[in-house]
DNA sequence: CTGTTATCGATATTTTTTTATCGAATAGAG
DNA sequence: CTCTATTCGATAAAAAAATATCGATAACAG
Protein backbone atom coordinates (compact mmCIF):
# COMPACT_ATOMS: atom_id res chain seq x y z
CA UNK A 1 0.00 0.00 0.00
CA UNK A 2 1.82 2.77 -1.30
CA UNK A 3 0.47 5.47 0.50
CA UNK A 4 -2.27 5.84 3.40
CA UNK A 5 -3.03 9.41 4.05
CA UNK A 6 -5.43 9.84 0.95
CA UNK A 7 -8.05 13.13 0.37
CA UNK A 8 -11.24 12.33 1.55
CA UNK A 9 -12.53 13.35 -2.03
CA UNK A 10 -9.95 10.45 -3.47
CA UNK A 11 -11.69 8.14 -0.65
CA UNK A 12 -14.74 9.02 -1.97
CA UNK A 13 -14.50 7.54 -5.35
CA UNK A 14 -12.48 5.00 -4.72
CA UNK A 15 -15.56 2.91 -4.11
CA UNK A 16 -16.72 3.79 -8.08
CA UNK A 17 -13.79 2.46 -8.97
CA UNK A 18 -14.30 -0.70 -7.55
CA UNK A 19 -17.93 -0.70 -8.54
CA UNK A 20 -16.69 0.06 -12.26
CA UNK A 21 -13.77 -2.78 -11.88
CA UNK A 22 -15.97 -5.06 -10.62
CA UNK A 23 -19.06 -4.79 -13.34
CA UNK A 24 -16.25 -4.99 -16.07
CA UNK A 25 -15.26 -8.62 -14.62
CA UNK A 26 -16.54 -10.69 -17.63
CA UNK A 27 -14.92 -8.35 -20.27
CA UNK A 28 -12.31 -9.30 -22.83
CA UNK A 29 -9.22 -7.38 -21.63
CA UNK A 30 -7.11 -8.55 -18.51
CA UNK A 31 -6.10 -4.98 -18.47
CA UNK A 32 -7.28 -1.59 -18.11
CA UNK A 33 -6.01 1.98 -18.37
CA UNK A 34 -6.74 4.82 -15.87
CA UNK A 35 -7.76 6.49 -19.12
CA UNK A 36 -10.49 4.15 -19.71
CA UNK A 37 -11.67 4.13 -16.09
CA UNK A 38 -11.85 8.12 -16.23
CA UNK A 39 -14.08 7.93 -19.34
CA UNK A 40 -16.27 5.62 -18.13
CA UNK A 41 -17.02 7.40 -14.88
CA UNK A 42 -17.49 10.62 -16.12
CA UNK A 43 -13.82 11.89 -14.17
CA UNK A 44 -10.41 13.38 -15.45
CA UNK A 45 -8.12 10.67 -16.34
CA UNK A 46 -5.09 12.71 -14.21
CA UNK A 47 -7.29 12.07 -10.87
CA UNK A 48 -8.11 8.82 -11.64
CA UNK A 49 -4.57 7.87 -12.22
CA UNK A 50 -3.67 10.18 -9.00
CA UNK A 51 -6.42 8.05 -6.72
CA UNK A 52 -4.95 4.83 -7.99
CA UNK A 53 -1.49 5.71 -7.51
CA UNK A 54 -2.48 5.94 -3.23
CA UNK A 55 -3.50 2.45 -3.91
CA UNK A 56 -1.35 0.68 -6.06
CA UNK A 57 1.78 0.88 -8.09
CA UNK A 58 1.53 -1.35 -10.49
CA UNK A 59 0.30 0.56 -13.66
CA UNK A 60 2.50 0.46 -16.69
CA UNK A 61 2.70 2.56 -19.89
CA UNK A 62 1.03 1.72 -22.44
CA UNK A 63 -0.81 -1.33 -20.58
CA UNK A 64 -2.69 0.30 -17.87
CA UNK A 65 -3.31 -1.96 -14.75
CA UNK A 66 -3.82 -5.63 -14.10
CA UNK A 67 -7.47 -5.10 -13.30
CA UNK A 68 -7.85 -8.64 -10.80
CA UNK A 69 -5.16 -7.28 -9.15
CA UNK A 70 -6.42 -3.97 -8.76
CA UNK A 71 -9.78 -5.13 -7.44
CA UNK A 72 -7.81 -6.72 -4.95
CA UNK A 73 -5.78 -3.93 -4.04
CA UNK A 74 -8.39 -1.63 -3.82
CA UNK A 75 -10.90 -3.89 -1.80
CA UNK A 76 -8.05 -4.70 0.80
CA UNK A 77 -7.72 -0.44 0.79
CA UNK A 78 -11.26 -0.16 1.41
CA UNK A 79 -11.23 -2.93 4.08
CA UNK A 80 -13.17 -4.97 2.39
CA UNK A 81 -11.06 -8.19 3.05
CA UNK A 82 -10.76 -7.41 6.68
CA UNK A 83 -14.07 -7.29 8.26
CA UNK A 84 -15.10 -4.93 11.67
CA UNK A 85 -17.18 -5.47 14.23
CA UNK A 86 -20.05 -3.07 14.79
CA UNK A 87 -22.93 -3.02 17.01
CA UNK A 88 -26.14 -0.53 16.28
CA UNK A 89 -27.54 1.37 18.61
CA UNK A 90 -31.72 2.03 17.51
CA UNK A 91 -33.98 -0.72 16.86
CA UNK A 92 -36.65 1.30 14.73
CA UNK A 93 -37.91 1.14 11.64
CA UNK A 94 -33.90 2.71 10.01
CA UNK A 95 -32.20 0.34 12.54
CA UNK A 96 -34.28 -2.54 11.75
CA UNK A 97 -33.96 -2.13 7.98
CA UNK A 98 -29.78 -1.87 8.06
CA UNK A 99 -29.77 -4.76 10.45
CA UNK A 100 -31.69 -6.93 8.12
CA UNK A 101 -29.69 -5.52 5.38
CA UNK A 102 -27.07 -8.55 4.18
CA UNK A 103 -24.74 -6.72 1.78
CA UNK A 104 -22.70 -4.77 4.86
CA UNK A 105 -20.29 -8.36 5.09
CA UNK A 106 -19.00 -7.46 1.19
CA UNK A 107 -18.02 -4.05 2.58
CA UNK A 108 -16.28 -5.62 5.57
CA UNK A 109 -19.21 -4.85 8.03
CA UNK A 110 -20.37 -7.44 10.28
CA UNK A 111 -23.50 -6.05 12.70
CA UNK A 112 -23.29 -7.76 15.49
CA UNK A 113 -26.07 -6.76 17.57
CA UNK A 114 -28.51 -3.97 18.61
CA UNK A 115 -29.30 -2.29 21.72
CA UNK A 116 -32.01 -0.50 22.01
CA UNK A 117 -33.32 1.51 25.29
CA UNK A 118 -37.29 0.43 24.79
CA UNK A 119 -37.08 -2.74 26.89
CA UNK A 120 -40.21 -4.49 25.24
CA UNK A 121 -37.40 -4.93 22.02
CA UNK A 122 -35.04 -6.04 24.01
CA UNK A 123 -34.78 -10.15 23.54
CA UNK A 124 -36.29 -9.97 19.61
CA UNK A 125 -34.55 -10.73 16.93
CA UNK A 126 -34.45 -8.79 13.43
CA UNK A 127 -32.30 -10.90 10.90
CA UNK A 128 -30.97 -13.23 12.93
CA UNK A 129 -29.62 -10.43 15.02
CA UNK A 130 -30.66 -9.73 18.45
CA UNK A 131 -31.78 -7.12 20.07
CA UNK A 132 -29.97 -6.36 23.51
CA UNK A 133 -30.89 -3.42 26.44
CA UNK A 134 -28.82 -0.48 26.30
CA UNK A 135 -26.96 -1.74 30.15
CA UNK A 136 -25.35 -4.70 27.84
CA UNK A 137 -23.74 -2.43 25.50
CA UNK A 138 -20.63 -1.49 27.40
CA UNK A 139 -19.84 -5.21 27.95
CA UNK A 140 -19.93 -6.41 24.78
CA UNK A 141 -18.24 -3.52 23.01
CA UNK A 142 -15.33 -4.26 25.43
CA UNK A 143 -15.43 -7.56 25.42
CA UNK A 144 -15.09 -8.12 21.93
CA UNK A 145 -13.44 -4.93 21.13
CA UNK A 146 -15.72 -3.25 18.71
CA UNK A 147 -14.57 -0.41 16.80
CA UNK A 148 -17.66 1.16 15.17
CA UNK A 149 -21.32 2.15 16.24
CA UNK A 150 -23.69 2.65 14.17
CA UNK A 151 -26.38 5.54 15.61
CA UNK A 152 -30.15 5.28 14.21
CA UNK A 153 -31.92 6.72 17.61
CA UNK A 154 -33.81 10.07 17.06
CA UNK A 155 -32.01 13.21 16.93
CA UNK A 156 -32.06 14.28 21.02
CA UNK A 157 -30.92 11.09 21.76
CA UNK A 158 -27.85 10.35 19.84
CA UNK A 159 -25.14 13.03 21.91
CA UNK A 160 -25.93 10.72 24.54
CA UNK A 161 -25.91 7.45 22.60
CA UNK A 162 -22.50 8.66 21.23
CA UNK A 163 -21.50 9.06 24.24
CA UNK A 164 -21.87 6.13 25.41
CA UNK A 165 -20.41 4.32 22.66
CA UNK A 166 -17.07 6.01 23.11
CA UNK A 167 -17.09 5.46 26.84
CA UNK A 168 -17.14 1.98 25.52
CA UNK A 169 -14.30 2.24 23.30
CA UNK A 170 -15.80 2.66 19.43
CA UNK A 171 -13.64 5.27 17.34
CA UNK A 172 -15.66 5.52 14.98
CA UNK A 173 -19.73 6.45 14.38
CA UNK A 174 -21.40 6.09 11.63
CA UNK A 175 -24.51 8.49 12.39
CA UNK A 176 -27.88 8.15 10.85
CA UNK A 177 -29.76 10.96 13.03
CA UNK A 178 -30.02 14.25 12.10
CA UNK A 179 -28.00 15.33 15.26
CA UNK A 180 -24.49 17.08 15.21
CA UNK A 181 -22.35 15.04 17.33
CA UNK A 182 -19.20 16.37 19.81
CA UNK A 183 -16.56 13.86 19.79
CA UNK A 184 -13.03 13.78 21.02
CA UNK A 185 -10.30 14.40 18.80
CA UNK A 186 -9.35 10.90 17.50
CA UNK A 187 -12.83 9.80 16.78
CA UNK A 188 -14.43 10.00 13.77
CA UNK A 189 -18.14 10.96 13.48
CA UNK A 190 -19.32 9.79 9.53
CA UNK A 191 -22.73 11.60 9.11
CA UNK A 192 -25.44 9.93 7.07
CA UNK A 193 -27.63 12.76 6.57
CA UNK A 194 -30.72 12.43 4.36
CA UNK A 195 -31.23 16.52 4.90
CA UNK A 196 -28.09 16.79 3.58
CA UNK A 197 -28.54 14.65 0.54
CA UNK A 198 -32.14 16.56 0.08
CA UNK A 199 -30.81 20.13 0.74
CA UNK A 200 -28.62 19.45 -2.78
CA UNK A 201 -31.26 17.82 -4.85
CA UNK A 202 -33.45 20.89 -3.93
CA UNK A 203 -31.00 23.54 -4.61
CA UNK A 204 -30.05 21.70 -7.61
CA UNK A 205 -34.06 21.95 -8.49
CA UNK A 206 -34.06 25.42 -7.50
CA UNK A 207 -30.94 26.44 -9.62
CA UNK A 208 -32.84 24.67 -12.71
CA UNK A 209 -36.15 26.48 -12.32
CA UNK A 210 -34.48 29.84 -11.70
CA UNK A 211 -32.00 29.67 -14.73
CA UNK A 212 -34.15 27.90 -17.59
CA UNK A 213 -37.72 29.83 -16.14
CA UNK A 214 -35.88 33.26 -15.27
CA UNK A 215 -35.44 34.73 -18.82
CA UNK B 1 -31.90 35.29 -0.67
CA UNK B 2 -28.86 37.28 -1.15
CA UNK B 3 -26.87 34.60 -3.19
CA UNK B 4 -28.11 31.29 -4.80
CA UNK B 5 -24.90 30.24 -6.26
CA UNK B 6 -23.17 28.55 -2.84
CA UNK B 7 -20.39 26.19 -3.02
CA UNK B 8 -21.48 22.30 -2.17
CA UNK B 9 -19.39 22.16 0.86
CA UNK B 10 -21.50 25.27 1.96
CA UNK B 11 -24.62 23.22 1.23
CA UNK B 12 -23.45 20.27 3.35
CA UNK B 13 -23.34 22.35 6.38
CA UNK B 14 -26.55 24.70 5.93
CA UNK B 15 -28.76 21.65 6.99
CA UNK B 16 -26.38 21.49 10.64
CA UNK B 17 -27.41 25.39 11.46
CA UNK B 18 -30.96 24.46 11.00
CA UNK B 19 -30.79 21.47 13.06
CA UNK B 20 -28.79 23.52 15.74
CA UNK B 21 -30.93 26.75 15.82
CA UNK B 22 -34.41 24.57 15.64
CA UNK B 23 -32.69 22.18 18.97
CA UNK B 24 -32.00 26.00 20.65
CA UNK B 25 -35.45 26.96 20.50
CA UNK B 26 -36.24 27.08 24.00
CA UNK B 27 -33.16 29.22 24.63
CA UNK B 28 -33.18 32.29 26.17
CA UNK B 29 -31.72 35.01 23.61
CA UNK B 30 -33.90 35.96 20.73
CA UNK B 31 -30.61 36.22 18.86
CA UNK B 32 -27.83 34.26 17.84
CA UNK B 33 -24.18 34.99 16.65
CA UNK B 34 -21.78 33.29 13.76
CA UNK B 35 -19.14 32.90 16.42
CA UNK B 36 -22.24 30.49 18.89
CA UNK B 37 -22.94 28.51 16.28
CA UNK B 38 -19.48 27.85 15.18
CA UNK B 39 -18.24 26.84 18.68
CA UNK B 40 -21.23 24.33 19.35
CA UNK B 41 -20.53 22.86 16.17
CA UNK B 42 -17.29 23.00 16.30
CA UNK B 43 -16.18 25.08 13.31
CA UNK B 44 -14.46 28.01 12.45
CA UNK B 45 -16.71 31.33 12.94
CA UNK B 46 -15.58 33.17 9.39
CA UNK B 47 -17.03 29.79 7.57
CA UNK B 48 -20.05 30.02 9.30
CA UNK B 49 -20.93 33.58 8.67
CA UNK B 50 -19.76 33.01 5.64
CA UNK B 51 -21.90 30.21 5.13
CA UNK B 52 -25.03 32.64 6.50
CA UNK B 53 -24.41 35.23 3.93
CA UNK B 54 -25.60 33.40 1.31
CA UNK B 55 -28.97 32.75 2.92
CA UNK B 56 -29.69 36.07 5.01
CA UNK B 57 -28.35 39.82 4.88
CA UNK B 58 -30.05 40.38 8.53
CA UNK B 59 -26.30 39.66 10.35
CA UNK B 60 -25.85 42.89 13.24
CA UNK B 61 -22.56 43.70 14.56
CA UNK B 62 -22.73 43.03 18.54
CA UNK B 63 -25.43 41.61 18.13
CA UNK B 64 -25.74 38.26 15.67
CA UNK B 65 -28.95 37.25 13.46
CA UNK B 66 -32.37 37.26 14.89
CA UNK B 67 -32.89 33.02 15.54
CA UNK B 68 -36.85 33.04 14.72
CA UNK B 69 -35.74 34.71 11.11
CA UNK B 70 -32.77 32.95 10.71
CA UNK B 71 -34.33 29.22 10.63
CA UNK B 72 -36.84 30.62 8.26
CA UNK B 73 -34.48 32.27 6.16
CA UNK B 74 -32.48 28.68 5.58
CA UNK B 75 -35.70 26.72 5.60
CA UNK B 76 -36.89 28.55 2.72
CA UNK B 77 -33.37 28.35 1.19
CA UNK B 78 -33.02 24.41 1.68
CA UNK B 79 -36.75 24.66 0.32
CA UNK B 80 -38.32 22.46 3.87
CA UNK B 81 -41.06 25.09 3.51
CA UNK B 82 -42.12 24.23 -0.99
CA UNK B 83 -42.76 20.92 -0.86
CA UNK B 84 -41.49 18.80 -3.89
CA UNK B 85 -43.25 15.92 -5.16
CA UNK B 86 -41.07 12.45 -6.09
CA UNK B 87 -41.48 8.77 -6.63
CA UNK B 88 -39.21 5.38 -5.73
CA UNK B 89 -38.67 2.72 -7.84
CA UNK B 90 -37.72 -0.45 -6.46
CA UNK B 91 -40.03 -1.56 -3.43
CA UNK B 92 -37.82 -4.15 -1.44
CA UNK B 93 -36.43 -3.80 1.92
CA UNK B 94 -34.67 -0.23 1.38
CA UNK B 95 -37.63 0.80 -0.42
CA UNK B 96 -39.84 -0.01 1.56
CA UNK B 97 -38.39 1.95 4.83
CA UNK B 98 -38.13 4.99 2.99
CA UNK B 99 -41.52 4.66 1.78
CA UNK B 100 -42.24 4.01 5.55
CA UNK B 101 -40.51 6.97 6.63
CA UNK B 102 -42.61 9.90 7.73
CA UNK B 103 -40.02 12.78 8.56
CA UNK B 104 -39.69 13.61 5.01
CA UNK B 105 -42.59 15.88 4.38
CA UNK B 106 -40.23 17.96 7.26
CA UNK B 107 -37.79 18.59 4.55
CA UNK B 108 -39.75 19.28 1.63
CA UNK B 109 -39.80 15.92 0.18
CA UNK B 110 -43.28 14.02 -0.70
CA UNK B 111 -43.24 10.85 -2.11
CA UNK B 112 -46.07 9.99 -4.20
CA UNK B 113 -45.66 6.47 -4.90
CA UNK B 114 -43.21 3.36 -5.46
CA UNK B 115 -42.47 1.22 -8.50
CA UNK B 116 -41.28 -2.13 -9.13
CA UNK B 117 -40.80 -4.36 -11.89
CA UNK B 118 -41.76 -7.30 -9.63
CA UNK B 119 -45.45 -7.65 -10.64
CA UNK B 120 -46.67 -9.65 -7.57
CA UNK B 121 -45.79 -6.15 -5.64
CA UNK B 122 -48.26 -4.28 -7.52
CA UNK B 123 -51.24 -2.54 -6.26
CA UNK B 124 -49.30 -3.38 -2.23
CA UNK B 125 -49.83 -0.49 0.03
CA UNK B 126 -46.98 0.26 2.33
CA UNK B 127 -47.07 2.81 5.03
CA UNK B 128 -50.41 3.96 2.79
CA UNK B 129 -47.94 4.78 -0.30
CA UNK B 130 -49.01 2.62 -3.58
CA UNK B 131 -46.85 0.25 -5.47
CA UNK B 132 -47.51 0.57 -9.23
CA UNK B 133 -45.58 -1.52 -11.83
CA UNK B 134 -43.28 -0.06 -14.29
CA UNK B 135 -45.25 1.04 -16.70
CA UNK B 136 -47.33 3.32 -15.10
CA UNK B 137 -44.13 5.68 -14.31
CA UNK B 138 -43.87 7.79 -17.33
CA UNK B 139 -47.86 8.64 -17.19
CA UNK B 140 -47.70 9.58 -13.14
CA UNK B 141 -44.56 11.51 -13.58
CA UNK B 142 -45.70 13.45 -16.66
CA UNK B 143 -49.08 14.40 -15.30
CA UNK B 144 -48.15 15.24 -11.63
CA UNK B 145 -44.66 17.14 -12.73
CA UNK B 146 -42.41 14.96 -10.71
CA UNK B 147 -38.68 15.93 -10.68
CA UNK B 148 -37.03 14.18 -8.22
CA UNK B 149 -36.68 10.19 -8.33
CA UNK B 150 -35.54 7.98 -5.88
CA UNK B 151 -33.75 4.69 -7.19
CA UNK B 152 -33.31 1.48 -4.99
CA UNK B 153 -32.94 -0.97 -6.63
CA UNK B 154 -29.81 -3.32 -6.82
CA UNK B 155 -27.05 -1.71 -8.97
CA UNK B 156 -27.33 -3.71 -12.13
CA UNK B 157 -30.87 -2.68 -13.17
CA UNK B 158 -29.87 1.33 -11.61
CA UNK B 159 -28.60 2.78 -15.37
CA UNK B 160 -31.74 1.40 -17.24
CA UNK B 161 -34.14 2.50 -14.25
CA UNK B 162 -32.38 6.10 -14.19
CA UNK B 163 -32.88 6.52 -17.71
CA UNK B 164 -36.87 5.56 -17.53
CA UNK B 165 -36.97 8.21 -15.06
CA UNK B 166 -35.04 10.97 -16.72
CA UNK B 167 -37.02 10.56 -19.76
CA UNK B 168 -40.08 10.74 -17.62
CA UNK B 169 -38.93 14.23 -16.70
CA UNK B 170 -37.27 13.39 -14.08
CA UNK B 171 -34.55 16.58 -13.38
CA UNK B 172 -32.91 15.37 -10.38
CA UNK B 173 -32.57 11.48 -8.55
CA UNK B 174 -31.27 10.65 -5.26
CA UNK B 175 -29.35 7.31 -5.75
CA UNK B 176 -29.21 4.47 -3.26
CA UNK B 177 -27.81 1.50 -5.99
CA UNK B 178 -24.16 0.93 -5.67
CA UNK B 179 -23.50 2.03 -9.13
CA UNK B 180 -22.13 5.01 -11.23
CA UNK B 181 -25.28 6.72 -13.08
CA UNK B 182 -24.36 8.36 -16.40
CA UNK B 183 -27.26 11.27 -16.74
CA UNK B 184 -27.43 13.97 -19.73
CA UNK B 185 -25.66 17.51 -18.97
CA UNK B 186 -27.76 19.25 -16.53
CA UNK B 187 -29.43 16.59 -14.29
CA UNK B 188 -27.78 15.86 -11.21
CA UNK B 189 -27.48 12.66 -9.30
CA UNK B 190 -26.87 12.12 -5.41
CA UNK B 191 -25.54 8.85 -4.52
CA UNK B 192 -26.44 8.26 -0.65
CA UNK B 193 -23.34 5.29 -1.55
CA UNK B 194 -23.03 3.42 2.10
CA UNK B 195 -20.04 2.07 0.66
CA UNK B 196 -18.40 5.76 0.26
CA UNK B 197 -19.56 6.23 4.32
CA UNK B 198 -18.19 2.63 4.96
CA UNK B 199 -14.75 3.68 3.25
CA UNK B 200 -14.36 6.35 5.28
CA UNK B 201 -14.90 4.74 8.15
CA UNK B 202 -12.60 2.00 7.33
CA UNK B 203 -9.83 4.53 6.53
CA UNK B 204 -9.87 6.13 9.68
CA UNK B 205 -9.75 3.05 11.44
CA UNK B 206 -7.11 1.79 9.85
CA UNK B 207 -5.25 5.14 9.93
CA UNK B 208 -5.76 4.59 13.83
CA UNK B 209 -4.50 1.35 14.35
CA UNK B 210 -1.14 2.42 11.78
CA UNK B 211 -0.24 5.60 14.23
CA UNK B 212 -1.13 3.89 17.28
CA UNK B 213 -0.04 0.71 17.00
CA UNK B 214 2.91 1.65 14.50
CA UNK B 215 5.57 2.94 16.64
C1' DC C 1 -21.54 61.30 26.06
C1' DT C 2 -17.42 58.40 25.55
C1' DG C 3 -14.89 54.14 25.77
C1' DT C 4 -15.03 49.20 25.46
C1' DT C 5 -16.37 44.93 23.60
C1' DA C 6 -18.72 41.72 20.65
C1' DT C 7 -19.83 40.84 16.13
C1' DC C 8 -20.38 41.40 11.28
C1' DG C 9 -18.64 41.73 6.57
C1' DA C 10 -14.82 42.38 3.45
C1' DT C 11 -10.19 41.48 2.06
C1' DA C 12 -5.97 38.81 2.11
C1' DT C 13 -3.43 34.63 2.92
C1' DT C 14 -2.80 29.86 3.11
C1' DT C 15 -4.07 25.31 2.13
C1' DT C 16 -6.24 21.86 -0.48
C1' DT C 17 -8.00 20.02 -4.64
C1' DT C 18 -8.48 19.84 -9.42
C1' DT C 19 -6.78 20.27 -13.94
C1' DA C 20 -3.07 20.74 -17.38
C1' DT C 21 1.52 19.78 -19.20
C1' DC C 22 5.56 17.11 -20.09
C1' DG C 23 8.95 13.47 -20.24
C1' DA C 24 9.72 8.42 -19.83
C1' DA C 25 8.44 3.78 -20.72
C1' DT C 26 6.64 0.08 -23.33
C1' DA C 27 3.77 -2.69 -26.62
C1' DG C 28 2.94 -3.39 -31.25
C1' DA C 29 3.29 -2.13 -36.32
C1' DG C 30 6.00 -1.83 -40.14
C1' DC D 1 15.13 -3.14 -35.41
C1' DT D 2 13.02 1.40 -35.48
C1' DC D 3 9.02 4.20 -35.25
C1' DT D 4 4.62 5.40 -33.38
C1' DA D 5 0.86 5.53 -30.27
C1' DT D 6 -0.62 4.98 -25.70
C1' DT D 7 -0.32 5.41 -20.91
C1' DC D 8 1.93 6.18 -16.63
C1' DG D 9 3.93 9.22 -13.14
C1' DA D 10 5.78 13.61 -11.81
C1' DT D 11 5.70 18.44 -11.89
C1' DA D 12 3.39 22.82 -12.61
C1' DA D 13 -0.49 25.79 -12.94
C1' DA D 14 -5.19 27.02 -11.83
C1' DA D 15 -9.26 26.89 -9.11
C1' DA D 16 -11.67 26.34 -4.96
C1' DA D 17 -12.04 26.28 -0.11
C1' DA D 18 -10.63 27.14 4.48
C1' DT D 19 -8.55 30.19 7.59
C1' DA D 20 -6.69 34.57 9.27
C1' DT D 21 -6.74 39.59 9.56
C1' DC D 22 -8.80 44.08 9.86
C1' DG D 23 -11.92 47.92 9.87
C1' DA D 24 -16.76 49.22 10.81
C1' DT D 25 -20.84 49.13 13.54
C1' DA D 26 -23.73 48.91 17.31
C1' DA D 27 -24.93 47.71 22.11
C1' DC D 28 -23.81 48.52 26.68
C1' DA D 29 -21.26 50.29 30.88
C1' DG D 30 -19.60 53.93 33.19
Amino acid sequence: MPDRCVSKQTLQRLPAYLNYLRSQAGRAGKNVSATSIAEALGLNDVVVRKDLAAVSSKGRPKVGYARLELVRELESFLGYDNSQDAILVGAGKLGQALLSYSGFPQYGLNILAGFDADPSLAGREVAGKKILPMDKLPGLCRRVGVHIGIITVPGEQAQAVCDQLIDSGVLAVWNFANAHLRVPEGILVQNENMAVSLALLSNHLRERFSTKGGA
